[in-house]
DNA sequence: AGCACGCCGACT
DNA sequence: GTCGGCGTGCTC
């Protein structure tokens, strides 16, 4: 009977996005399983093109069906479960199946497809490459990959190229019959023109050349592939297909001496070298055999350029060891036992395992204030789960800012936990994800793209501090983990926790609606008491003629802290920083008078801008509430808060932590490190400071704008105000001694500022979830932004405007659906050289919503025509930009 | 997006 | 008979 596998294509557009049925050669009924990748001919050219095999068929309604060339892996890239979740990504996010799989998969997996021209017959011109294939590549064997791709055998050349493997050498030419050179001149002489050019093409580059590469060389002419295909008919040419993975380099490049040592010592005393750097590099190596090359660039204090040259002069050579990576290698960590849980701690324990007996899909929003002993129910959880064959999900905001939580993973369940997250390199990221899939780790703590490890069996998700922006993916697909964790615990049966002390006010709305279940922990594990919080009204210090940006408060309890060496941090929010408009005479922050959103100042034309619905004001020149002159775009940076404190402390140490000193690699971690050991007086930070860390010895926390917060651009503002507010409060008074939080403010009055200062979480929510209701914001509708873009701005307009009346033409009003005016200006609205354009639309309907815009890409796609325009689209976006 | 295919006029 | 060029339609 007749094999057919279902394949979705790689890396194509949407429009191409589909499941496409492939015949499966005899020779892989046995080896191909769904998940595996394929290569198959694709397109009118039968271009090969990578793909996954997503199922299979008894048949197939299609003539003409092509087979598959070749079964990339050993075993499967890709879980059952991960397919039908890509399948739902692509109704959900408007994604591509690949676009999904790409999540899935480590980076640098692809295969990649190069098509070799090769002059055929034995021909004198072409000498050395015509039939012999050198390369040892003829047979389909890989190189230096033992991973489960591939099933070739492996071999290492070891050519000074930094050759990837190839595998898979298959002719699509005819058949490779072999002319006699005579014959050969013979046909080359009747040959035409454009014929003859290929040829003396491809033999001036001895003989073989890549197709691409070719095509480059011919030119504009036309006909190329007719020529070739009939040169290849012929018999005169043949053309290969080499398929290659870009091998994760499991090796680092290490130096060694190419000499006796005693060559170079004598060479060193003799003064034949004399450069001082070329001399440390050379010690370095006199005392061990090999140097991996960064360290040696590292402790030497060498650029690579100086090993160049010693390694041209041949003093050293080169060469490539294998290495174990292991992206934890850099910390130590110290076992650890379950703790004996607090009476508030076992009931959630009990209540979590109970849903977890059932073996059906649960939520629970775990409410813990800060410092209530979250992880260590995470932890207790999550061995409950391995102890029943299933593995863990911990998804962690930003894992390279948060160590010592995975510190905490490791301590407790070792070698069973695997890491994933942004900075690992892609080697490392590949080393990860097999262990995973091969089943060697339990546990994944990781960020957001951990969400998608390929567990068979996951039993328990974690998304702690559930209410982190980062949890959103900026790209496309534009998921939230939160929606592939739901999608995924429903899949397997699992429970999804998520942990908060200020949850999103839509996690929270559904906990409270009984959707999802709630457990609250109120106490603090440890004794440890809250923080005391004051609020320091700065219109009133204006008032008293204090123009600086500390208040008598601040800097008498700065003093203080001074004076007794405790340390202080100081934060500040950067974001909005100089393009809000704030009075300060009355604190009012100007809000468009549509959105209720705090309006955007743009200089360029002197005007404010609602970035959410495009509205624009003139900037007024005294308040509109009191009438002072007061009123200006407001903003300080935290290098003019170091200079500040230098000026009026000029004892104290100061350690400034923003996006400026933090480029560097581990430079954030040094930085907190130095102010913990060293213990610097004061930390200036943006909301970096404010995630994670234990500082024992901080007693005082300083917010100097808490409005600048609330000058964000977004109907969140509050809500993010409320959670940085107390985020930040929970640095103080981590130790034995008590905590102060200062919060400096314009609007003392504002319900997100007052609620955190007294730990109201219930207060806050309560507010802000009538004015989410009010103004219809999420939760109680959702919204879409769709941007059309352009490098042509008025046909991003243009095509911008076609989506607007598409979706006008789809709405229902009477069902409460809106779309705001439009299309407007994106608020960046130039980006990568295309221009933007936005529309925005509410609906209350999550499904309808998701119908209307899946129909709005194909219009869209359909209707694009020969133009670049795209599309974007993003449902419940964290960032209007 | 490629690419083949078909068709036409120009050149030789 | 070829070449260059362009419009059309398809991708298992």
């Amino acid at each position: 009977m007749k094999k057919i596998a279902v394949v979705v294509i790689n890396g194509t557009t949407r429009d191409f996005d589909r499941e496409y049925h492939y015949i499966v050669p005899e020779e892989f009924h046995e080896k191909l399983e769904v998940g595996m990748r394929v290569i198959v001919p694709f397109g009118r050219g039968s271009r090969p093109k990578e793909g996954y095999v997503i199922g299979f068929a008894d048949n197939s309604e299609f003539d003409g069906l092509k087979e598959i060339k070749k079964v990339v892996d050993k075993k499967p890239v890709l879980l059952p479960s991960q397919i039908d979740l890509a399948a739902w990504m692509k109704r959900r996010y408007f994604c591509t199946y690949s676009q999904a799989f790409r999540c899935m998969l480590p980076p640098g997996i692809d295969v990649r497809s190069l098509q070799i021209v090769e002059l055929a017959g034995g021909d004198n011109r072409a000498d050395g490459s015509g039939f012999a294939d050198d390369g040892g590549s003829a047979d389909g064997s890989c190189c230096t990959h033992d991973n489960g791709s591939a099933d070739g055998s492996c071999c290492t050349h070891d050519s000074g190229v930094r050759t990837d493997g190839n595998f898979a050498v298959q002719g699509r030419s005819g058949d490779g019959s072999c002319h006699g050179p005579g014959l050969y001149d013979e046909a080359y002489k009747d040959l035409t023109p454009n014929k003859k050019l290929l040829i003396d093409l491809i033999s001036s580059n001895d003989g073989s050349i890549e197709y691409e590469e070719l095509k480059k060389l011919y030119g504009r002419k036309s006909n190329f592939g007719r020529n070739l295909e009939e040169l290849a008919d012929q018999g005169l040419v043949r053309i290969t297909e080499q398929y290659s993975s870009a091998v994760r380099a499991k090796t680092v490049r290490a130096a060694c001496l190419a000499m006796p040592p005693e060559e170079v010592s004598s060479d060193i005393e003799t003064g034949v070298i004399k450069r001082i750097q070329q001399i440390r590099v050379l010690e370095m190596l006199l005392e061990n055999e090999y140097i991996a090359v960064q360290d040696l660039m590292r402790f030497a204090g060498v650029s690579a350029s100086v090993l160049d040259t010693l390694s041209k002069y041949g003093y050293i050579s080169y060469m490539d060891l294998e290495v174990k990576r292991d992206p934890l290698r850099h910390r130590k960590v110290e076992p650890t036992e379950p703790m004996e849980p607090t009476r508030e701690q076992k009931t959630v324990l009990e209540n979590i395992k109970a849903l977890i007996d059932t073996g059906k899909f649960h939520e629970v929003l775990l409410h813990g204030v800060t410092g209530s002993g979250k992880t260590e129910v995470y932890l207790q959880l999550i061995q409950y789960v391995l102890d029943r064959g299933r593995q863990a999900i911990v998804l962690v905001p930003e894992i390279s800012l948060t160590p010592q939580m995975v510190d905490r993973f490791r301590g407790r369940f070792g070698d069973m936990v695997a890491v994933m997250h942004s900075r690992l390199s892609p080697g490392e990221r590949y080393d990860q994800w097999r262990l995973i899939r091969d089943g060697n780790v339990k546990v994944v703590v990781g960020a957001r793209s951990a969400i998608f490890a390929p567990f068979d069996r996951p039993g328990l998700v974690i998304i702690d501090e559930e209410h982190e922006t980062t949890y959103k993916s900026e790209t496309t697909p534009k998921y939230h983990a939160a929606q592939i964790a739901a999608k995924r615990c429903m899949y397997s049966g699992a429970v999804l926790i998520y942990g908060s002390a200020t949850p999103s006010v839509s996690t929270y709305q559904r906990a409270l609606e009984g959707r999802i279940g709630l457990a609250v922990m109120r106490e603090r594990a440890n004794e440890m008491v809250m923080p005391g919080v004051a609020m320091v009204d700065m219109r009133k210090e204006l008032e008293l003629g204090n123009k600086t940006i500390f208040s008598i408060l601040l800097s008498a309890e700065i003093e203080k802290n001074i004076a007794s060496g405790q340390q202080t941090m100081l934060f500040l929010n950067k974001r909005g920083y100089a393009s809000f408009v704030l009075c300060r005479n009355c604190g009012i922050r100007l809000k468009c008078r549509h959105c209720s959103i705090t309006m955007t100042y743009h200089s360029i034309d002197d005007r404010l801008i609602c970035h959410y619905c495009g509205y624009t004001v003139k900037m007024p020149s005294v308040c509109p509430k009191c009438g002072s002159g007061h009123i200006r775009q407001f903003g300080i940076g935290t290098q003019k808060v170091e200079e500040e404190l230098h000026k009026y402390f000029p004892d104290a140490s100061v350690i400034r932590m923003d996006m400026d000193t933090t480029t560097g690699k581990r430079s954030h971690e040094e930085i907190l490190d130095t102010f913990r050991k060293e213990n610097i007086n004061i930390l200036i930070g943006t909301q970096m400071i404010a995630k994670g860390h234990d500082f024992p010895n901080v007693t005082l926390v300083g917010v100097l704008v808490a409005d600048s917060m609330l000058g964000m651009d977004d109907f969140r503002a509050s809500e993010r105000t409320f959670q940085l507010l107390t985020q930040v409060a929970g640095r103080a008074g981590r130790g034995s001694m008590p905590g102060r939080v200062i919060i400096q403010t314009y609007n003392t009055e504002d319900y997100s500022i007052t609620a955190a200062s007294r730990h109201d979480y219930e207060t806050f929510f309560r507010q802000e979830q009538q004015i989410r209701k009010r103004l219809c914001y999420p939760p109680f509708t959702h919204i879409a932004m769709v941007v059309v873009s352009s490098v042509n701005d008025r046909i991003a307009l243009s095509k911008a405007k076609d989506a607007y009346d598409f979706l006008a033409g789809g709405f229902d009003a009477s069902a409460g659906d809106e779309l705001l005016p439009g299309p407007v200006r994106a608020p960046i609205a130039r980006l990568r050289n295309r221009y933007r354009w936005r529309v925005i639309a509410k609906c209350g309907s999550l499904s309808r919503l998701s119908a209307i815009l899946s129909r709005l890409t194909d219009h869209f796609m359909k209707n694009r025509g020969k133009s670049d325009a795209d599309i974007s689209i993003d449902i419940d976006p964290t960032s209007m930009m």
